[in-house]
RNA sequence: GCGAGAGUGGCGGAACCUGGCAGACGCGCUGGACUUAGGAUCCAGUGCCCGAAAGGGCGUGGGAGUUCAAAUCUCCCCUCUCGCACCA
């Protein structure tokens, strides 16, 4: 180790002077007319220490922070924790620790951590999601959710974690199983809260285009997850009952070629239609799988599954008597749970025609082509002309779907509707830690929402957590029962706890409004704060938390809380840590903890060598980028070399600098400039080694380098802090802290070189490369160029009939052939 | 299947936005220096091939195109990664 440079020494005294200073404490001051910038992470979920991945996030959005406050920003930086949640609970019943001891345990200890990775937060803002002045207002949101309508209760099909005994969120099932656990996930009927988020479909869908500082796939998430498609509903009849059942189609062009009628397994007419039909028989098993599989379990089910229901379905457009099948291919929880079949031009609607003998009939004709129905060998979803379709016979498509359209309404026979994929969201949770739902159920007045001067409506502490059964509040023998707040009689609270996402959908507001107590966050406090100047966090939330939070923030913008509708302009994701080409994992055994590196090597050794590694957005593979743990890391050897340079440069005081390193002095803050701006931090580090590297030649040449080791401690500061700070104060004496510097600025006629290489190419081959004055004219150019080494060379015998100069970097002379 | 992104030395990556020296920076490797030998440090070299050298040829997944000039722009193909996936 170099005997210079010992970050053992050096970190742990500034985490201590950082803390006694406050200086990382957002200014609130009236006066302070610096622009403010909010620089927000992703909360951290508490379960155990921080790891690689956290590492990984927590350096890229502290050097933003950082970077911003070099710049002369007012920032933001807070820090809280999203601490309700299942894993507090498993904890309880395998170890026997309340979720609330679990939880502030592995809190603290990530508290602590985040202390020696010196990271710039504003522990004054801190939060908890579980504590109850948190959770409080949980609640109120939610009540003034449930004052508009927001929030309602509901009978539905619910996915079931048999496991962890509770309902899930279609988007905690992951191909059939539940997210957490693993186990399959069954569907049971029951009653749940929802957020109307539907209500805001096409808002969080228009708005996405806003977001262009999101990255790309983000947005593809957000668009499919929503899932907007245009099209009709059409009205048809059941031939047997006369009873009207409506469908949703992209593809009203081809209502003339629907030649059967499908309806989902659980659509609550499949009964009475087989029945009817005297099909139930054969119906039944199909009803019964279907019920203990789950809602959104796709993988099990054959496309081309399905039961004759014995009825018939009338298409309005031409009266076609089609026969009706109940089958799994069609979803319950899409459009209208029936759909219209038109095989010749759906494939799904194909391959199921083909297996149960319906005809197929062929309305759209591609150009040059005569499709027959009956021999067809696959659905054609092109375009073409329609034909057999009465008024529209000739017609191109999809050009007419409109006119079609048109007609249907004129006809009275359907409409232009659209549909969207996204549900409501599913938020109540049959659990014990997370926010109670603030709502008493009364036999005379239903639903009672808990008055706002009753939060928090509190967890109670004496809980039996054993498995199995009611949740821990429903099992509870007294927490429950209360009086009704509208008519005093005898009431029960609900016992259901809020999804953790309700917690994580508004931290960003509290944020501005620590310890606020008249409501979740004073609106003048968030408006000043946000939206937010930089969101950083993992790709895993690119879909849901995301996605919540928006509509959160278009809620309370709607009830005049808030005066943006996009909580996160900008958004960051970084990318993960994994080793030899597999995620972390215990199982693997190949976890990379980050505290006995810090211990080792230092924090500052840590952040560099994950933020030089490559592209933030990118993977690191640890094997690749730090391989031996107990090989000096390249990145530590560099901040070695960087004490002895600026050691050197304040030893030799203030010596002239030479003119290349004057020059090399501005193109790096140029340069750097650029590149945080951009979150280019692995191109930002590596400019900063060349500065490094011309500073030890104009010592070795026994020149002076002082401003030169100002302007690199100052932007080595937001990438190794700890480092920054020690060269600051006490290798070049400043009083202040490096932090509080202001970042250096460049002259833009020192970032020219006064020589540069000129290209010499001879039919776009480089022949040679010689210096010139960057000032040379296009003729002294040419002229240089000419009497190369290499031009010469080249050009012997050849005719030059072109000259391309583009002086000063390059001349091309063009030869003949 | 649909969508998005990516293919550059032994390795991580840079140059792609804005066409103009490919391989910055670092790791690794090779040779050397200094040493009471280190978890070092310093110096030199390091894309591939031919050559003693000078120099030359080749080179950014493959193929075409545009251009005086393509890693960069356009089109086609291949491979990989990620996301979505019966969405009517």
């Amino acid at each position: 180790m170099s005997r210079r440079y010992d970050a053992s020494k050096i970190e742990p005294r500034w985490v201590a002077a950082w803390e006694a200073e406050g200086l990382y404490r957002a200014s609130e001051e009236p006066g302070d007319e610096r622009p403010r910038f909010y620089a927000l992470d992703m909360f951290p979920y508490p379960s155990g220490d921080l790891h690689m991945g956290h590492a990984e996030a927590f350096s890229g959005g502290d050097a933003v922070a950082r970077y911003r406050a070099l710049r002369g920003d007012n920032v933001l930086h807070p820090i809280g924790w999203d601490a309700f949640g299942l894993p507090a609970e498993n904890a309880a019943i395998k170890r026997g620790a309340a979720p609330p001891t679990w939880t502030y345990a592995n809190i603290e200890q990530q508290a602590a951590t985040f202390k020696r990775l010196g990271m710039s937060f504003d522990w004054s803002r801190r939060l908890q999601s579980c504590d109850p002045e948190y959770y409080r207002w949980t609640q109120w949101l939610f009540l003034r959710f449930f004052a508009k309508g927001l929030a309602y209760r509901k009978a539905s099909p619910v996915n079931w974690c048999p496991t962890d005994a509770t309902v899930l969120a279609n988007e905690q099932v992951v191909q059939g199983a539940c997210e957490r656990c693993g186990s399959m996930v069954e569907r049971r009927d029951l009653t749940q809260w929802f957020f109307k988020i539907t209500d805001y479909a096409q808002r969080l869908l228009d708005d996405v285009d806003t977001l262009v500082e999101w990255p790309e796939r983000v947005l593809t998430m957000q668009r499919n997850w929503i899932g907007r498609s245009e099209g009709a509903e059409v009205t048809f009849t059941i031939a047997e009952t006369g009873e009207e059942m409506t469908v949703f189609t992209t593809r009203p062009d081809t209502l003339w070629g629907a030649t059967f009628f499908v309806l989902a397994v659980e659509h609550p007419a499949v009964r009475g239609l087989a029945e009817l039909g005297g099909t139930w028989a054969q119906v039944e098993p199909l009803v019964r799988r279907a019920e203990q599989t789950s809602l959104v379990d796709r993988e099990a089910a054959d496309t081309k599954e399905g039961v004759f229901l014995g009825v018939h379905a009338v298409n309005p457009v031409n009266g076609a008597r089609i026969p009706c099948f109940a089958a799994p291919y069609v979803l319950m929880g899409y459009g209208t749970g029936a759909i219209m079949a038109v095989p010749a031009h759906d494939q799904r609607d194909f391959d199921f025609a083909r297996r149960h003998g319906v005809p197929v009939r062929a309305v759209i004709q591609p150009e040059g082509e005569t499709l027959d129905g009956d021999t067809m060998t696959e659905a054609y979803a092109g375009e073409g002309v329609i034909v057999n379709s009465g008024p529209f016979d000739g017609r191109p498509t999809p050009d007419s779907i409109g006119e079609v359209i048109a007609w249907l309404e004129s006809e009275g026979r359907g409409h232009g509707a659209i549909n969207f994929r996204l549900r409501d969201w599913l938020l109540s949770r049959q659990r014990y830690w997370g926010a109670p739902i603030p709502i008493v159920h009364c036999p005379t007045c239903g639903e009672v929402a808990v008055p706002d001067d009753q939060l928090p409506v509190r967890l109670p502490e004496d809980v039996d957590f054993t498995p199995g059964g009611d949740s821990p509040l429903a099992r509870h023998p007294t927490w429950k029962y209360v009086a009704c707040p509208s008519c005093g009689g005898d009431a029960v609270r609900d016992t259901d706890t809020m999804d953790t996402f309700v917690d994580s959908s508004w931290y960003f507001f509290r944020y501005c409004s620590p310890g606020y107590q008249q409501g979740p966050f004073r609106t003048e406090d968030v408006n000043r704060w946000m939206p937010v100047g930089q969101y950083t966090g993992g790709v895993e939330h690119a879909i849901l938390h995301l996605l919540y939070s928006r509509f959160f923030t278009k809620v309370l913008f709607d009830l005049g809380m808030v005066g943006f509708t996009e909580p996160f302009p900008r958004l960051m994701n970084q990318g993960q840590v994994i080793y030899d080409g597999a995620s972390m994992s215990k199982s693997k055994g190949n976890i990379v903890e980050p505290m006995p590196i810090v211990e080792r090597w230092g924090a500052d050794t840590m952040r560099l060598t994950i933020l030089f590694a490559g592209p933030f957005e990118d993977d690191i593979d640890w094997k690749l980028i730090a391989g031996d743990a107990d090989k000096r890391p390249g990145v530590h050897a560099w901040l070695g070399r960087v004490f002895a340079a600026v050691g050197g440069a304040v030893a030799r005081g203030d010596a002239a600098e030479p003119d290349a390193l004057v020059r090399r002095t501005h193109r790096t803050i140029k340069g750097v400039t650029d590149d945080m701006d951009r979150f280019r931090f692995n191109t930002a580090i590596s400019k900063l080694m060349v500065l490094t590297n011309e500073m030890r030649s104009a010592l070795d040449a026994g020149a002076g380098a002082l401003s030169a080791a100002r302007a690199l401690t100052v932007m080595l500061a937001p990438l190794a802090p700890f480092a920054a700070e020690e060269l600051w104060r006490v290798e070049l004496g400043q009083a202040t802290s490096v932090h509080r510097a202001s970042w250096p600025t460049f002259d833009p006629a020192l970032i020219v070189e006064d020589t540069v290489t000129l290209v010499v190419q001879v039919d776009g081959k480089v022949r040679d490369k010689v210096p010139v004055a960057s000032d040379a004219s296009e003729e002294d150019a040419v002229a240089i160029a000419r009497a190369s080494a290499g031009a010469q060379r080249a050009l012997e015998g050849h005719e030059v009939v072109k000259v391309i100069a583009r002086p000063p970097k390059l001349v091309n002379f063009v030869v003949k052939n």
